[in-house]
DNA sequence: ACTATTTCCTGGATGC
DNA sequence: TGCATCCAGGAAATAG
């Protein structure tokens, strides 16, 4: 499931392989397309556009087109990977896989591919994309701590609410409160200085580490080169109900909120 | 104006 | 073995 380390890690193995290359056409699958913006709007936009730069913006891959000859307005073509798509740069020849919604024949011959087995991906194209909330990596403790001001919503709803951060998923949040030794639970305006300059250090921290880990693999997340990340075995309370605390051995909880199970320690959190 | 819950979607795991 | 049911979750839609 991709989240911010993950789609960073995507982002960077395209930005390696496929900048410069131009897209010379484009497959948009039948039946109804998780597009956002039109079809023909989206191969329209694509179509003969030179790929100047692939980047992440919150769980969003933004790739920056620019039109070769002519003085056309440049676009972005943005990806969103929902819960299970993937990007693959492959040759033409290599089988298309079940659930491939669009694929983009590229100068260079190779093609990239869009598969989304649980469609919950997007793709647009639009002039200049901003995420609505500010980068985790970037944001400075002073706005850190304002986002959750006079919040009632609990501290986990609110890491995951995309238009405060951009880029915090189920995963991250998790492993982010449990560092930080905070509740999910716990109202967010209930926070105490001390737990968040606690919580953005523990945030930064683990999505660092996870980027360098090449993001975490459960299910059937691949960064553009089919590989598998490994920070899923630095999970420290992620998926690991009823299992020891690496700290205390106290049996890790899970709990529902806002229809998302989260886990915590119930002693080492407060 | 906010916050909470439901919905979309498929495959893998689980249970009888 | 087979079939039904549940679960995963990002974000938009809907409900409270």
């Amino acid at each position: 499931m991709p989240e911010l380390p993950e789609v960073e890690t995507i982002a960077r193995g395209l930005q390696q392989r496929i900048t410069g290359d131009v897209i010379e056409s484009i497959w948009l699958g039948s039946k109804p397309e998780p597009l956002k913006s039109s079809a023909s709007e989206i191969a329209g936009a694509l179509q003969a556009r030179k790929i100047a730069a692939v980047r992440r913006s919150g769980k969003h891959i933004v790739f920056d087109l620019e039109s070769a000859g002519n003085k056309k307005r440049n676009a972005q073509w943005i990806v969103h990977l929902g819960m299970t798509g993937s990007l693959v740069v492959c040759t033409p020849d290599s089988d298309r896989e079940k659930h491939t919604h669009a694929v983009l024949q590229l100068a260079s011959g190779r093609e990239l591919r869009f598969v989304d087995p649980r469609r919950f991906g997007r793709l647009s194209v639009i002039e200049r994309f901003a995420a609505p909330g500010a980068e985790p990596l970037e944001i400075s403790f002073e706005d850190f701590a304002k986002l959750f001001r006079s919040r009632k919503t609990p501290i986990k709803s609110a890491l995951l609410n995309q238009g405060l951060l951009s880029g915090v998923g189920n995963i991250y949040a998790d492993e982010a409160l449990f560092r930080a030794a905070i509740r999910p639970r716990r109202r967010a305006a209930s926070l105490t200085r001390d737990d968040l300059r606690k919580l953005h250090q523990a945030l930064k921290r683990v999505l660092k580490e996870a980027i360098r880990h090449g993001g975490s693999s459960i299910s059937n997340y691949v960064d553009s080169n089919g590989d598998e990340g490994s920070f899923q075995i630095k999970h420290r309370v992620y998926g690991r109900e009823g299992k020891p605390c690496f700290v205390c051995k106290t049996p890790i909880k899970r709990i529902v909120i806002a229809g998302r199970s989260s886990h915590y320690c119930p002693k080492c959190q407060k």
